[in-house]
Formats: structure tokens, C-alpha cells, sequence
DNA sequence: CCGGGCACCGTGAGCGCTCACAGTCTCCTT
DNA sequence: AAGGAGACTGTGAGCGCTCACGGTGCCCGG
């Protein structure tokens, strides 16, 4: 930086100057710094910069989720895909973190308090994450991707509406002529579980027998099946199944044919997500679209102004129906 | 840090001492700089450490890719999961940039010029990345994963034997008795189109046909159904089907089923990949298993070597066949 | 013609750490 | 008993930047 500032016959508050806002800086001089950038190749040592504005640039994506089931989920990798490109635009990097056990937690935190992230994108799929409470005495900027814990601090959310989507396809599904419907729910500490199970609840109130819902012990294929086994089991002869997921949904449509029942002919089925998978099965999956530029795009933007010291609001974006040959 | 150091009645040179290796310090100031930084929550500065070590402790994952095909792929999660994994074992972060258009290239190199990073995983798909190039030049360590530019400078590289893999997938066929084989390539210049090509005729040998080799446009699930029909208009009497990746064989699937043709009765089929997808099929996808969590290993342990001052060589890891229905 | 305001610029201090060096103290060897 | 080898410790310098401050010089109004 010296050395830019020699060549240039300006000193290193000028160059510091045009390199930040470049505001009470000469057009003369301020070409003449950026010739002697050129020229040198000089490009700022960002750890000296930290030291002083204490601010990273960077920001922390954590994803509290347990490994195996963690990048299954194409949603997940979108999500991330979209933050990066957006965050980069700024000029600010993505650090990825996970968070599936203790010391994987430890090492969030530390990082927190560190100072190495100016902020944290905290994608959680379960409820009451300890997580989000230790994060947020950190001081440090976090916005929960997902649901927001019931009890604990609150902290900005940005999350698709999971219950109006299950309202959509529900209410879909009777349109379509479905009279006797069943569900497939999440488990029941994740937002799949509970809000798309709320809204399934929503539409048709306490019209819903016994054996009309199944919850499925994760997010799987095999789960998927071995919920729709026991619908049609508990529930034989319904005609159209809400899944709570693609991937369960997957898993739902081989118990189906298994069983003998056609979809659509005898089953009408309806999933959630709107995942690569979704038009990949057969027949593709009638499902409901979760508008996931648009969280990546509100994530960031409630993150940054957080950063900035305003206090944005949460936000929960509507959930589209994409209408495919399953239902 | 000073505090530490007075609250522990020793001098900043201790406490650093025992920050890193924490080689000759007495165990009696040891615990008490131990005792000192509990009691003050202190955790060090990492720009300021940065500044006078040049090192970041941070690692860049560089996905040099166009943003459609990015994530559809778990493939690329998953290897991305198991480095960041492995990385935070050791300390250091994993930066995730993108590099699918010349503003994000030319930001990845500014920040590995800028010594943001210790180190770049590159991801590419493709042959001769630009990017390979300009990021050998900035002297950043770097591992390839995937294919190494065939010209260019050398440098190392962590790959799945795709060539091998496709040998034992056109083996088996044979060996299940199919005659009349075809296949599906991807687009020749990434490792999937030409390798996999390459290993099918390996066992092959002259003996095949024009019509019996299909080029998919991309790796999508609509390329793979093209390619499929191009198959069945070419070579009718087909009775297997080596597709280069498992998408594409989900879309071979349907084109297959479209035509009434039924798998495996009529035709078999061996994907590449052994994605999440591959299990969801109907019929489960007989495919070729890419070692992830060994190439994530093997691409870490590589590139932390080449930080070091090593020069570790490139590796080919084997793949393996993994028997489900299609085939 | 002079003084105040403004745009621009240079300078010093200091961010929090590490590293090399020099010092002290202990203990062992001869 | 003296000398040297270690083990341990304190100190100063300096990493490359930003920020606040105090200068210049210029223009304009009184």
C-alpha cells in the first residue's frame, strides 16, 4: 500500500481513501492510484482490514441438521447456491459451517464470538434448537432460516409458508374430486410435521378419521413407504394422500403401486417442495413449490440490515401448486 | 490478551505460547492462562493472527459449474458436507464461492490473491477450466476434483476412476447376458462423457454399432430421454443400456416405459453415480457407487499437504458397481 | 484585502497478535 | 565449584490497514 502511495505521489490516507468510498479524492489522484494499483498488482490484505473495522466481510451458513439426511435434500443446496451467488454480489463470502453435533456446535460459537463472520445464517429444521438461543447471546447478527423456536429469544425468521401450502394442495385435492384423504406427516419437531399437518387440519377440520394420518419417522423413501403401508392398512379406502415431502412422497408412490392402487386413477397424490426428484418419478409429482430464490433473497436482506443495525421483520413467503400427472 | 496475560501474572508471549503449540510453558502458568481465559471468555483475534502468519486458516470450495445442473446434483452436497467436515476437524473453514460467469471467477481469484484463503478446491466439470490456470498462477494451492485440464500446468488431482467404473458396468451387462449393447454418453468435454465412453468401449471393443451410442446435450433428466429415443430409433433391437449418470437413466427410464419396452425384462439398464435419485426409480437404478467421502478425504488431505510445502500426487480412486433392480 | 469555509491530503497512533531475541533460573556435568 | 545446556519467560518490533486529526491551498463574501 506504501508502495501504491509512492507511485502514485499520494500518501497511504489517500489510497486508503479511494479505497473505500473514494469520497474527498481528487479525479487527479484518484486515477493515479488506480494506475498504480494496476501497475503493482496491489490487492488489500483483508486481515489487516478486519483488524481494524472489525468486520470479516464474511458470513456463516450453519446448517443444524443431522448429516445423513443433510444434502439428500436438493432444497438445501439451492438454498445455499442462491445465498452464495447473492452474498458474493455484495461482496461478502459464505463460510460453511455444520452443526450436527457438540463440537460441531462449539466451533459455530466460537466462530461466532470470534468475530469471523459478521453475521449467521442458521438454517434449522427443528424446533427449539439450542443453537439459536447460544447464537444469538453471541451479540452476533443471526436470522433463522425455517421455523423459529417456540420458547427462547426471538430472532428474525425467514421461512416459506408451509401451512398455506398444505391449505393449497388439501383444498386441491378435494377440487380434484378426492373425498376420502389421508396424509403422511413429518415428524412432528420439524416444520413439515407440524405446520403441513396444521394446514392439512386446517382444510378439512375434524372430518379427518383415525387412520388417515401417518407420520413418518424422518424424511426418507423408506419412511415414506412405510407410513403409506400403514394408510393403507388403517385407511383403505382412501383416494388421495397428502405427503408432507418429495422424498416421502417417493417412497409413498412405491408402497402404492406395490399395493396395486394407480395414481392417479385410484389415488390421487400430493407432495411438498417442489424437489429435482418431484418430476423424476413416476408418474411426476403433483407438488407444492416453495419459492426458494425468493428466501435466499429475504435471508440475505434481513442478515445485512441486521448487520447494519436495523431490526427488519420475519418474513413468511406464500408457497405456489405445481400442477404435474400424480394428482 | 494482555488482560489474560495479567490476570495469569504472565506476559502476552506466554499466552501465545499457549494459544498455539504451548511448548515450553511451565505446567503452572499453563493452567493459570488456562484458568485466566475462562474467566474472561477470551477468544483470540483471528485477523490479527492472519496479519502476522499470512495464513487464514480457510480453504475455498470453488464450484466452476453453470448454476442450472449445480445442485440437482447431491453428489456435489455430499462432497461438500464431508470436506466441510473434515476441514473443521482441523481448524479450518470452507469458504463456498461460485465461478459459473467472469464476474465470480474473477472474484475467487481476487480472493485468493488477497490471501483470504489458504488453499482452493476447485470442482470442475469441464475441460480446460480457465480457471485452473489462473489460480495456478496466484501460487494458491490447489486440487482439482474431477477431470485435470489436459493441457495446461499440472496440477494435482482427486478423481473417481470413471473409466473403471464404466469397465464394470458394461461387464456386468455382458455378463447378465445382454448382446446388443448401447449407451448414453454425456456431453464429451466433461469426465462423464468422455471416460465413461471411453471405458464401455474398453470392453467393447470395435464391435459397436453407430446407432448404439447416444450423446446426451446436458446432464438432465429431458437429455436423457432424448438420448433414449435417439437409442431406440437407432438400435432397435437393443437389450441393455449403459446410461453415464443417473439423471440422465431416469430420464432413459421413462423414454423406456413410453415405449412399452420393460426394464429389466426387456432392456437393461446400469446408471453412474449411485445418487439419492438412483434408489427412488422404478425399478432401482443398478449403478456405478463414486467413493465420496474417500475423494473428499483425498482431496482435503491432498491439499493440505500442498499448504504445508508438500507435493503430494494425484489420485484415482476405484468405483463400485451397486446391484439393485434395473439391471 | 482579509478571514472563514471547504475540499483535499498527510501523519500518527493503534487494531491484537506472533515471532525472534535476549534474558533468567535450574540442574547437571566435569 | 565453575561452566554450560536447557527450560522457561519477557520484550520490542512490526504485520497492513483505517481512522481521527490537523494541516494545506483555494474560493468566496464582506
Amino acid at each position: 500500500m506504501e508502495d501504491v502511495a509512492e507511485i502514485a505521489g499520494v500518501s497511504r490516507g489517500t489510497v486508503s481513501r479511494v479505497l473505500n468510498g473514494a469520497n474527498h479524492v481528487s479525479s487527479a489522484s484518484l486515477e493515479a492510484v488506480r494506475e498504480a494499483m494496476r501497475q503493482t498488482g496491489y490487492v488489500v490484505n483483508e486481515s489487516a482490514r478486519s483488524l481494524v473495522t472489525r468486520r470479516s466481510g464474511a458470513v456463516a451458513f450453519v446448517l443444524s441438521e443431522p448429516p445423513d439426511r443433510l444434502f439428500e435434500d436438493p432444497v438445501l443446496g439451492g438454498l445455499m447456491r442462491t445465498c452464495t451467488a447473492l452474498l458474493g454480489a455484495q461482496g461478502r463470502g459464505l463460510m460453511l459451517m455444520l452443526a450436527g453435533n457438540a463440537d460441531e456446535r462449539e466451533r459455530v460459537l466460537h466462530f461466532a464470538r470470534g468475530g469471523h463472520v459478521d453475521g449467521v445464517l442458521l438454517v434449522s429444521m427443528h424446533d427449539g434448537d439450542p443453537l439459536a438461543a447460544a447464537l444469538h447471546e453471541t451479540g452476533v447478527p443471526v436470522v433463522i432460516c425455517g421455523r423459529v423456536p417456540a420458547a427462547g429469544p426471538l430472532m428474525p425468521y425467514v421461512a416459506a409458508d408451509d401451512r398455506g401450502g398444505a391449505r393449497l394442495m388439501t383444498q386441491y385435492l378435494l377440487d380434484r374430486g378426492a373425498r376420502r384423504l389421508a396424509t403422511v406427516a413429518g415428524p412432528p419437531d420439524t416444520p413439515g410435521g407440524a405446520e403441513r399437518l396444521a394446514g392439512f387440519r386446517d382444510v378439512l377440520g375434524e372430518a379427518v378419521p383415525d387412520g388417515a394420518i401417518a407420520r413418518a419417522e424422518s424424511y426418507s423413501i423408506e419412511a415414506g413407504r412405510a407410513a403409506m403401508d400403514r394408510l393403507l392398512h388403517g385407511y383403505p379406502d382412501l383416494d388421495a394422500v397428502f405427503v408432507a415431502s418429495d422424498l416421502l412422497a417417493v417412497g409413498a408412490l412405491q408402497a402404492l403401486h406395490a399395493a396395486g392402487r394407480s395414481v392417479p386413477g385410484d389415488v390421487l397424490v400430493g407432495g411438498f417442495d417442489d424437489s429435482a426428484i418431484a418430476s423424476a418419478t413416476m408418474p411426476p409429482l403433483t407438488t407444492i413449490r416453495q419459492p426458494l430464490a425468493q428466501v435466499a433473497a429475504e435471508l440475505v436482506e434481513v442478515l445485512v440490515q441486521l448487520i447494519a443495525g436495523r431490526h427488519p421483520s420475519s418474513r413468511v413467503l406464500p408457497t405456489t401448486l405445481v400442477r404435474r400427472e400424480s394428482a
